[in-house]
RNA sequence: GGGUGGUUAGCUCAGUUGGUUAGAGCGCUACGUUGACAUCGUAGAGGUCAGCAGUUCGAAUCUGCUACCACCCACCA
């Protein structure tokens, strides 16, 4: 339905977001608006929404990411692309599986073991389904225009193919195999998570400095009893195989080759020697605790260290920590420190601050833990997407978070996908079972979608979330089956997203997709901040300090927050945001509103609807703000095509405001009651169309109302199906923007007479110009209509022979000397003294400019057009100068 | 220990390949609402572009160093 009737209600004095919005969202999506097709004949343009968490709730990195997403999709659109933004939500394993199972205990009081494997991924299945729309729900508040028609989840049957696929492909590659290693584990997830999922955070310790007594042999050999190693974890004593030194370190040369006693266990020990050992740190002597750390771990490879094992999935001891079997793991810390305390074996105790690992998602302190699990070779993955990025395949933008990439992907090592968790894709392997139902481990496994045979049993494993989110940007489209869309809207033309997930999700969907598909996935990578609150802290539920894009919405308007989210999006700058800068969005928006009723107000409701290019010359003013009008154009185009969004919509937002409502509306407006002629009003509502189309991508709700509102018009020609404004070289042609910009000047310079001279807003005044050359006597006079508008002038006089009245107040702009008579007003002294100013200003420039043209080497070395712009500049101001000196003589 | 970003008006921030009289929003000062808009208009005040040194005819912009603030990466027990 049209909304034509409307057009006969009031027009609100503010503009009310709430009352249009969900109307045009609606109008869009009925009309089908966003949906694209792969046979259009068009040239295809397409984004990947990064898909938030299918449980979480939308917060402001979300918006202003949505925001970005949705201005460049809906300008593409308008310059003709078959512009796809295809938008989805993400499975997030552990995150919801968490969600979920805190639901369960609440609700009926039952862990995920009670109800078993089965029901309870039906239960995170029924969640999802409950409240996975909200999420969608809320991005479309914003005015996202993607194509919901191709909405996607990554564990969609069709997603999870492509999952299990590149599984099976990568590992008959032997780019993914399975090995006991030492992993990140996470005691209260209890799961494997990969190094990039480890924060590290400083935490206040101590350092333990430890006596190891050494074995007779060694102690009469040597002379020494003891051994003193220093540690930050005792609790880890009981797993020691060795005690390292450097071979080079003298103090303990006579030690190696011999045994130590390991605390609490009394379990006789090598003493051996590796590089790694730094002399001058700790006690220069280190345990050797291979399961537990990692550069241990590495020192037991080489040295054939056997590893013992004491910490249990939950962060407790086992029974080979004999009498500490049980306890929790910093329990056993400090029962261990006492016992050594006890034992005498305690040599000191410093302060110590250290880097720890904790889970990002839980923020469990993470324990190095050896265990069965799935990798990918990364290294020959990372080699492609090095070459594919020195060979230009794609672009970052700001360009230098391609050095972070690089050093990423150099430094790269291998990815831990398994996750010991119920909610995700499973690992499609399958074991041969025993008899008492466990998986047999010493028959070979099988790699397989469906169960290869009667009685074989799967990986209880899940995937890493990240292992489908990094085929996000083809396996939404079908791959790997051959699909249209794959075929036409692959590769991706942008991808938007944050720089905190660069190394989880970014690097890995070039190294996957590469490798899948022989293509880089994306051509450009726009990296935008992070979004913070005011004080420049990260937005988090526990600080409490997020502000909800939903209530801002209600609050100011999603184009209000749109534009403020835009407006503050530099250039992958971090966003500090302060919820009253939304203001600028809506105050803008009700400008823009009020430009509108100002039209509305004078159109004839008969001709509203026939509308053609006015015939007859244009005005002064309307020539102008064509050519501003222009200038913009090209500019933004320029802005846009960099994703200078910021730039862009400053620049369109100056148009809007300074140009066009401050002077070209005040123009056109009609004296007291008089009306606007019809040509008038055509005339300035095919410029402000313009404004509306450059203005659509950013504020797409209130430019659809108004644009509806001012002519009756068919879902074929809604503004988001119409074409962006083209850049007309020969706008710029028109020399009208000189003459107009000097009118601006001396406007503005009365202006400034009347306030400073305290002129009352009622008195009319005469203006007395004496033009810099009679050839711009013609034009002013001409166009007297406009100093009347600007200025309430009484009278006004274009005289070469013109003579300054002696109760005046005078100026100078571009040569040409204006007089406001001012009898009984003028203050002399004051008058002389902002004389005086403007002469000292003009002088202070002189002296620059006088410096730049009689330097040589600036001569020389400087552009032509540098120093004819200077000269003039010079000429200029000395025709001011001169003139306002002979006023200043004229007043003493 | 490496690396990145930041430091510009009272506040929050723009500022493209070096060439403007360095900009915006908010705040501030003065004046102003009888028909577009006080979520407004007009005029104005306010800046040694963190500091030092360099390159250059010319630096907020390029180089080096220093200071402070953020963030990222790293196996010193």
């Amino acid at each position: 339905m049209t909304r034509g009737n409307l057009n006969e209600q009031e027009i609100p004095k503010k503009y009310d977001p709430n009352s249009i919005e969900d109307h045009w969202y609606q109008y869009w999506t009925d009309h089908r608006m966003f949906e694209v097709h792969e046979d259009s004949g068009k040239q295809p343009f397409t984004i990947m929404m990064p898909p938030p968490n299918v449980t979480g709730a939308l917060h402001m990195g979300h918006a202003l990411q949505g925001a970005v997403q949705d201005t460049v999709t809906r300008m593409k659109r308008m310059q003709g692309y078959e512009a796809l933004w295809l938008p989805g939500t993400d499975h997030a394993g552990i995150a919801t599986q968490n969600v979920v199972e805190r639901a369960l205990k609440k609700t009926e009081k039952k862990s995920r073991h009670d109800i078993g494997r089965e029901a309870f991924i039906q239960k995170v299945w029924e969640w999802k389904e409950k409240y996975g729309a909200i999420i969608t729900r809320q991005y479309s508040k914003l005015g996202v225009s993607c194509d919901w028609s191709r909405e996607r989840f990554t564990m969609d049957e069709g997603l999870s193919r492509a999952v299990q696929e590149t599984f099976i492909l990568l590992h008959k590659e032997g780019l993914i195999y399975k090995g006991n290693y030492l992993v990140n584990w996470c005691p209260v997830d209890m799961t494997a998570i990969s190094d990039e999922e480890v924060e590290h955070v400083e935490r206040k310790g101590y350092m333990w400095h430890v006596a190891y007594p050494l074995d007779e042999e060694t102690a009469s050999r040597s002379g020494i009893s003891h051994i003193t190693i220093a540690t930050t974890r005792p609790e880890t004593i009981p797993a020691d195989t060795a005690v390292s030194v450097h071979p080079d370190d003298d103090r303990f040369r006579k030690l190696i080759g011999g045994h130590a006693y390991v605390p609490t266990t009394g379990r006789k020990v090598p003493i051996i020697a590796d590089d790694y050992v730094k002399m001058d740190y700790g006690s220069g002597a280190l345990k050797v605790t291979p399961a537990h750390d990692e550069n241990d771990f590495e020192i037991g490879q080489r040295h054939s260290l056997p590893a013992i094992n004491i910490i249990n999935k939950d962060g407790t001891l086992n029974e080979a920590s004999g009498r500490y079997s049980g306890m929790d793991r910093f329990d056993a810390r400090e029962k261990i420190v006492k016992d050594l305390e006890e034992e005498g074996l305690l040599v000191k105790v410093e302060d110590y601050v250290n880097q720890i690992g904790i889970s990002n998602r839980s923020k469990a302190i993470i324990e190095p833990l050896l265990s069965d699990q799935w990798f990918v070779r990364m290294k020959p993955l990372a080699e492609k997407a090095m070459q594919a990025s020195r060979e230009g395949q794609f672009h970052f933008y700001p360009d230098r978070w391609e050095n972070e990439f690089f050093r990423w992907m150099e430094n790269i090592r291998d990815w831990v996908i398994s996750r010991q968790l119920w909610w995700g894709h499973r690992i499609p392997v399958w074991y041969y079972t025993r008899e008492d139902g466990s998986i047999d481990h010493s028959r070979d496994y099988v790699v397989s979608i469906e169960q290869p045979e009667e009685g074989m049993q799967q990986d209880p494993d899940v995937l890493d979330t990240w292992f489908s989110s990094w085929l996000w940007p083809f396996s939404t489209l079908g791959w790997p089956e051959k699909t249209k869309a794959y075929d036409f809207f692959y590769p991706t033309s942008l991808l938007v997203s944050g720089y905190d997930i660069l190394f989880f999700w970014v690097s890995r969907m070039i190294m996957g997709g590469l490798h899948l598909t022989g293509k880089a996935p994306f051509h450009d990578i726009f990296m935008t901040g992070i979004v913070k609150d005011k004080q420049g802290r990260k937005m988090s539920k526990s600080l409490n300090n997020g502000i909800d894009p939903l209530e801002m919405i209600d609050q100011y308007g999603a184009d209000a927050v749109r534009y403020c989210l835009i407006i503050l999006c530099a250039q992958g700058q971090d966003i500090k945001l302060d919820p009253r800068k939304f203001e600028m969005g809506r105050n803008f928006a009700n400008k823009l509103w009020n430009a509108f009723r100002f039209l509305h107000l004078h159109l004839d409701p008969d001709t509203r609807y026939a509308r053609d290019e006015p015939a007859g010359d244009k005005e002064l003013h309307d020539r102008w703000m064509i050519n501003r009008l222009h200038q913009t154009i090209r500019s933004v185009d320029d802005d846009l095509s960099r994703y200078r969004l910021n730039e862009a919509l400053l620049k369109v937002y100056s148009l809007v405001w300074d140009d066009f409502c401050d002077w070209y509306l005040e123009l056109i407006k009609p004296e007291y009651g008089k009306t606007m002629s019809q040509q008038t009003v055509e005339q300035a509502i095919i410029i402000f169309e313009s404004l509306l189309k450059l203005l659509h991508p950013f504020m797409p709700y209130i430019t659809e109302e108004i644009w509806q509102r001012l002519r009756d018009r068919s879902p074929e020609e809604a503004l988001i199906r119409s074409a962006w404004p083209v850049f007309d070289k020969n706008s710029l042609v028109d020399q009208a923007g000189n003459l107009f910009g000097t009118l601006q000047q001396m406007i503005s310079s009365v202006r400034n007479i009347r306030a400073e001279m305290n002129v009352p807003e009622n008195l009319e005044i005469t203006l007395i110009i004496k033009p810099a050359e009679s050839s711009w006597r013609a034009s002013f006079l001409q166009h007297r209509s406009i100093f009347d508008k600007m200025l309430q002038l009484g009278e006004l006089k274009v005289e070469m022979d013109a003579r300054r009245p002696k109760a005046s107040a005078s100026d100078v702009v571009n040569g040409h000397q204006l007089f406001v008579p001012l009898s009984g007003l003028v203050d002399f002294e004051k008058e002389k003294e902002r004389i005086r100013k403007e002469i000292a200003r003009l002088d202070s420039f002189l002296t620059v400019a006088a410096k730049k043209l009689t330097n040589k080497k600036f001569l020389e070395h400087a552009p032509d057009q540098v120093v004819q712009n200077e000269h003039n500049k010079q000429k200029d101001a000395q025709i001011n100068l001169e003139k306002m000196k002979n006023i200043l003589a004229d007043l003493d």
